[in-house]
DNA sequence: TGGAGAATGTGATGTACATCACCTAAGCCC
DNA sequence: GGGCTTAGGTGATGTACATCACATTCTCCA
């Protein structure tokens, strides 16, 4: 899983460019590693990278009166995360993003990315595409939290990513459907 | 509200376009007007428009098992709106669009979007920055749901678009928050 | 390797909400 | 303007889930 090379297959799904437009784009992601456990952002801090993920599992989470969590996205490898609205606002972080296992994320930061996107109109088009299908998984969850019970979306949860299962501890899995830990575990240990 | 200066200022606050940039983007638009009560898009409908409302207030909706509605928005002026899954992945209309007052709106096909976004850097900034708008909002939405009861999100609505109250009625509204029209009675109508 | 913290299971109880049933009042249309 | 449709209110009842409390098992690191 050569992190470049990674990227790389990712963006010319979408996105049209020359290998040199490539290496250009390239030169402004820093690679980074991190532990098990270990936070990329914590609420309160300022927020100025995205993070596209090589290796490992993050997630981005919400944590409510200091002490309910609730997860937005586990990201997994090419997948992106950060707290985009911190990004794009230029306020402080409201959402934590960590490391549920060892990880390799590579970082851009948010005015290299406007800058590579002013430079490379293939480049801008790669980001209008990937915030597209943000939108849509978005609102598609949505719409499944409005319109299913708590074992429906586990099952589509699992259905979707049924890596997570083993990788993923089940109270997170809970935080995530937004239900707590007790009722899943009761959901899926009723034999019936 | 010229529909054309409307988009004009809309656009411009994001993207620098020339006015023979602008006017050549906005040849690409229709003009339609809707009657009160009107569907623009129908479940099972095939679908190769967005709309952006000049006037009036839309509504995009999912209707689950035949009975259940759940709004995914109220499209007031200068919003975006259509069944964006359906528009993107080819598919057919799994949320529909309809008009909750008399409207006017301009239609872009799908076509068209991607024909100017190729061909106007900016044009394709301007696409990306609306998206970001709209995953950021339904990230925000999501959390809402997660974290708030239903009192606390029929707050935030009204606060949020004080319009609402006596332009959409109430079973709209219970249908945007997720709950029964009787839940949000309830809600309200205890004095205490 | 043993002990502490983390993860998970399970019972008892409370509550927010759905659902069904029925009622009233306000548009709207020929 | 009389009847019909749509919006809205309210009671009775059921249920999915939260919460609290406690027990058990796993994991990992000093």
């Amino acid at each position: 899983m050569d992190p470049k090379e990674t990227l790389k297959a990712h963006i010319l799904k979408t996105a049209t460019l020359t290998d040199k437009e490539f290496d250009y784009l390239f030169s402004y992601f820093k690679l980074q590693s991190f532990k098990k456990g270990q936070a990329i952002i914590s609420e309160g801090d300022r927020v100025d990278h995205e993070y596209f993920v090589i290796s490992g599992c993050l997630k981005a989470f919400f944590i409510n009166d200091e002490i309910k969590m609730y997860i937005l996205q586990f990201a997994m490898p090419t997948w992106w995360t950060s707290d985009y609205g911190a990004l794009y606002n230029h306020t402080r972080a409201t959402i934590s993003v960590d490391c549920i296992s060892d990880a390799e994320v590579l970082c851009l930061s948010n005015d290299d990315r406007e800058k590579i996107c002013s430079e490379i109109h293939q480049a801008e088009h790669f980001f209008r595409w990937r915030t597209n299908r943000g939108y849509l998984a978005s609102q598609k969850r949505l719409l499944s939290f409005m319109n299913n019970d708590t074992k429906a979306r586990y099952e589509e949860l699992l259905a979707m990513y049924p890596q997570l299962y083993n990788l993923v501890p089940k109270h997170l899995i809970a935080a995530y459907l937004g239900v707590s830990r007790e009722t899943l575990s009761r959901l899926y240990n009723a034999q019936k």
